[in-house]
DNA sequence: GTCTATAGGCTGATAGAC
DNA sequence: GTCTATCAGCCTATAGAC
């Protein structure tokens, strides 16, 4: 934002390392099952920076939503503005999920979990702006796969749901896997998030294709039996 | 568990009270999100009961867990043993899973997933015989499937992943989506489960089939139809 | 900016009357 | 079985020294 002066340097690292302690902690726990004193120690900084630099607990955990959501929503405009067809530009997204959950923020899923379920009460006004972002973006690329008939007539919002709702869970849920497969000492490993999207961009790339068959653009209505 | 005495009838509707307040309120805002004193007033009776009847919180929270999955468990192996074949047996456990989460256990998908997020610390007794037998009836019957040759050559484990895991995620942020319509007085409803379970179905059928025209095996029973 | 000590409020649990 | 009163512990936040 503005130049620093030197003698604030330690003041930055504070801060940071007190942001990436509670983000960690707060994922896993959730806000209530987290104490100040706990995240000072993951951080190894005394507790009372949390108040000195966020005015409180709660600044913090604001802070984190807002620094996480507002990068995600970042990203995720890149794939809006891509000129790739729709269901590359769906791949595209999946993988850009993926590489977030793992590598750049691996907390969000759980963050956000963590919210959605609680019904946005602690952080509405960090949220909307990021739901409308991404759910627009990706039900934007799906309505345009399916005006330009390469997917079939899919509800966008419905089909957003879905592949943003699998990609939370299967990152959120993480931990429990780990845990399973380590107390259990079963003799392989949980599946990988590579193994999972590969599996997940065929699927939808599969579920969402127009049928197809004597006439390519032709969608042809379809009732099939849930009786 | 044995028969009751008369007089005992009060005892039986605070527990059941209590379970029933506790549910809701757990899982809305998480084991550490609820105060004893809050359970209390929901349930409308007094917090002391609490201990009385389950030896605390902890006690509350461990006998709501295990009731609760204990029952999915149960439901889940009705599906597995259906003779159906796969595709339908499929279609038939989405139903069984929206039934579950809109009707009879509607916190269980929050439930679910904040213990799965913070790894199962709290309940891992209990989650994973709850696990092994979802997991297994679900994966059987894909595996099933891909046998049969009704079904492309998927991991069983990983589509289980995505079939649950979206519907785990739809049900549980549908306070999230309630809350920003209402909030934002938009005016449109969020999605129904009918809608999404039905959208779910068909992508599942859809991304799941065998390649047509490959001189494979039969591919096109659709309806009812026996592979 | 950082730290220690402590205040002040809330929480889960229990003792004991009825 | 139910209720009231109460306690001991923990948790967040702050005052004030350095």
């Amino acid at each position: 934002m503005k130049a620093r002066a030197a003698r604030t340097r330690d003041a930055d690292l504070t801060r940071e390392t007190l942001i990436s302690a509670a983000t960690t902690l707060f994922a896993r726990h959730g806000f209530d099952g987290v104490t100040v004193e706990a995240i000072a120690r993951e951080a190894g900084v005394n507790k009372a920076m949390i108040n000195y630099y966020f005015g409180g607990k709660a600044g913090l955990y604001e802070a984190i939503l807002t620094t996480t959501f507002a990068e995600i929503t970042e990203r995720v405009e890149t794939v809006r503005n891509s000129a790739r067809p729709p269901d590359e530009a769906l791949r595209e997204f999946m993988g850009l999920f993926a590489e977030i959950a793992t590598v750049r923020r691996p907390s969000f899923p759980a963050l956000f979990l963590r919210e959605a379920i609680e019904g946005g009460t602690r952080a509405r006004a960090v949220i909307v702006p990021y739901l409308r972002s991404v759910l627009s973006a990706v039900a934007e690329v799906i309505a345009r796969g399916v005006r330009q008939g390469s997917f079939r007539p899919v509800d966008p919002l419905l089909t957003h749901l879905t592949i943003v709702g699998t990609l939370m869970f299967f990152f959120a849920t993480a931990p429990l896997r780990e845990q399973v497969v380590a107390r259990a000492r079963l003799p392989f490993a949980p599946p990988t998030p590579q193994a999972f999207v590969a599996h997940l961009q065929e699927l939808i790339a599969r579920g969402l294709a127009a049928t197809e068959g004597r006439g390519r653009r032709k969608l042809r209505a379809r009732r099939t039996g849930r009786s």
